[in-house]
DNA sequence: AAGTCGGGGCT
DNA sequence: AGCCCAGACTT
């Protein structure tokens, strides 16, 4: 074990205390902390990864109502699932999550592990997830590390280390297990996430709230506006496509399934092209070659927009009406819109979806 | 170490 | 347009 701790020269009892007792007060009224459940704890974890907290209560609610149980996730249909996870994004997250539960099913007699090395080696689940399972769940005083975190240790400690890096999250592990209350985890580690998230947020900081201000090195100095440092990320890549809406008389429409590993992996869509793949006025014998179908007319629908985290889509959404569909594969099905609607589609393909509705 | 993987809300 | 969000996994 090396020894080249940064030197943490805070009052720690004191400072455990008031960020305790602050949160002890001033905690939200979240749904995943009704109690401590330790298969609650782990989906919301999962859930929250990227992704606001706002954004995830709804999804809560109704994932913990369709799978109330670890053993009812483990047992349930893998596209109902991936539903339940429509529109949260990540969606590898709930697929890992499903395999992960099922080994706890398997492995450990359907309970949680609470070792970290075992529950470590679950599907996604990674460091951060690791310590906030078994610190709040268990109370095992293990560092969580997200990026709340990282930003209030940042400031407080005035630690200068580019949190883009991927090594610079087990400097502030250390920190946290120099600092870490053992009487408390659960409330420690909750406690610097619940500041990071009402109080000392990326921009703006409330510092004059702030319960451990007497603590923060970054605040004496009045430079908490500069911390903490993040290089910025590479630009979205742009990408063109032609979506096929295929309508036959009886009102179905060819729904395929993207493949089961990469973007969107498993969800299902209409039909897509590069645009680079196919000239524009040679659309229509390619729609009509390649899918065996008699084209009756072509209309563009409203185009679509939709931007990920590393690619911005633009999507040309056509609609062709035609006698008769027939599918050319097993990832494909032909459906009606009443059927469509249990299929877990992308927001990008919701959008259109939305527009056969009208 | 750098890319991949979603989506929404804010500035 | 860029940034952020209770990150993990692959290459």
């Amino acid at each position: 074990m090396k020894n080249n701790q940064l030197p943490v020269t805070i009052n720690i009892p004191q400072f455990r205390h008031d960020l305790i007792t602050w949160f002890e007060q001033e905690q939200r009224d979240l749904p995943w902390r009704e109690n401590q459940d330790p298969y609650r704890v782990w989906v919301s974890e999962i859930m929250l990864q990227q992704t606001k907290v706002e954004t995830v209560i709804p999804y809560f609610h109704r994932f913990i109502q369709s799978f109330p149980t670890l053993e009812a996730l483990a047992e349930a249909d893998e596209q109902q699932v991936l539903k339940a996870w429509e529109g949260l994004g990540y969606y590898s997250r709930v697929r890992n999550l499903q395999a992960a539960v099922r080994e706890v099913v398997a492995d450990y007699n359907a309970k949680v592990p609470e070792d970290a090395e075992q529950f470590g080696n679950l599907k996604g689940v990674g460091p951060y997830t690791q310590g906030a399972v078994l610190s709040i769940a268990y109370g095992k005083a293990e560092p969580a590390v997200d990026g709340n975190v990282m930003r209030v240790l940042s400031r407080i400690l005035l630690i200068q280390e580019d949190i883009a890096k991927a090594k610079t999250r087990k400097i502030f592990e250390q920190a946290v297990r120099q600092l870490i209350s053992h009487e408390n985890p659960s409330a420690f580690n909750q406690g610097l996430m619940e500041l990071g998230a009402l109080i000392c947020t990326p921009r703006n900081p409330s510092c004059l709230l702030c319960p451990v201000q007497v603590h923060c090195k970054a605040y004496s100095e009045g430079i908490q506006h500069s911390l903490p440092v993040k290089t910025k990320k590479t630009k979205q890549k742009d990408e063109a496509y032609y979506v096929l809406v295929m309508e036959d008389k009886d009102g179905k429409y060819i729904l395929e399934q993207r493949p089961n590993e990469g973007l969107l992996a498993q969800m299902w869509q209409f039909p897509m092209v590069a645009t680079k793949e196919v000239s524009e006025n040679l659309l229509e014998p390619y729609i009509m070659e390649r899918y065996q179908i008699n084209c009756q007319s072509i209309d563009q629908l409203q185009p679509v927009k939709h931007i990920f985290s590393h690619i911005k889509w633009d999507l040309n959404v056509i609609k062709c009406r035609c006698d008769k569909l027939r599918v050319s594969g097993p990832a494909q099905q032909i459906l009606s819109l009443d059927e469509i609607e249990s299929y877990p589609l992308p927001v990008s393909h919701q959008k259109i979806y939305k527009q056969l509705l009208q």
